[in-house]
DNA sequence: CAGTAGATTAGACAACGTCTAATCTTGACA
DNA sequence: TGTCAAGATTAGACGTTGTCTAATCTACTG
């Protein structure tokens, strides 16, 4: 594997100090050629716990690697969700979220803030989760909603 | 009840023949106003086993009211939803859908078409869907994604 | 050191949903 | 019935999200 140290564009060249080898090496064994900006999108996004949209992505890579495009970022976790790396959430109105939680898990959605917390999948035990008739069934999960409970005593 | 058997609007008049009165009903029944676009939506999104999004509840409607603006739906959609008269779905990343079906159920996604089945709310067996600590829940429902299964023999 | 395949880019573009100011209709009241 | 205020509707502008395209750049091959 390569070192991937640094990146020039357009005669300017940046450093990845903090970039660790071990992303390097997941994307690889994902089959993604690991150019820079892939890498620090990975960073980015494999090293959160939230469930970042495409924007803020984008937002958040830039603060450590400047020279990044909208495209790239949107190209790059469309990627990423192709090749299993992440999973695309479709639980908001306003844009698509990713998910670095590539296992088995529920979400919870706070209706105040939008935020959205992952629920381990064995807290909820389910059964006849089946397909309709006809279909083969992929994957499914609970969805819940709620707020934060006002405190009292 | 008034009538609400004919409206006109920049002085043209449209009478709404197949008009049932029950849709007039249920709108006041919820507190709604019921204006003759609203009644057209009603009669619409209401009388759909589908899953419309707004633009498909617009092209619908002006089948048969020709003359109500894209923003009214909108309008009349999020007010039907404000007073549960219908609930939003944030299933795919295209659109938000309107479900007429208020009550309890579960949704099948077909990955290939984008199509969504309501699954019967008993058809689960289900236990232990708590909210987070700290949090209260409103409502909850299992998502499932599948595609068509291919036939054989 | 060229040549080529793949990656990246800026900006145009399309779709979805909201907003605003103006206009229209309705219902109440005289 | 005529007037008026409150509410409903409208066209179109607008912002955001996401895709697409053609051009440019980088990295790998021999």
């Amino acid at each position: 594997a390569r070192a991937l140290d640094k990146v020039q564009y357009q005669n300017v060249s940046i450093v990845l100090a903090d970039m660790k080898p071990n992303v390097v090496h997941i994307l690889e064994q994902h089959g993604i050629q690991p150019s820079a900006q892939r890498v620090a999108v990975a960073e980015y996004v494999l090293h959160t716990t939230e469930h970042p949209s495409a924007d803020r992505v984008w937002a958040g890579v830039q603060q450590t690697f400047p020279i990044i495009s909208r495209a790239t970022v949107y190209n790059t976790l469309n990627l990423f969700v192709e090749k299993g790396l992440l999973r695309q959430l479709h639980l908001a109105p306003d844009s698509v979220l990713f998910d670095p939680n590539i296992d088995r898990h529920h979400h919870f959605i706070d209706e105040d803030t939008g935020k959205i917390y992952d629920v381990p999948w064995n807290q909820i035990e389910m059964s006849n989760a089946k397909p309709l008739p006809g279909f083969e069934i992929h994957g499914y999960q609970v969805v819940m909603r709620g707020r934060r409970r006002k405190s009292r005593r």
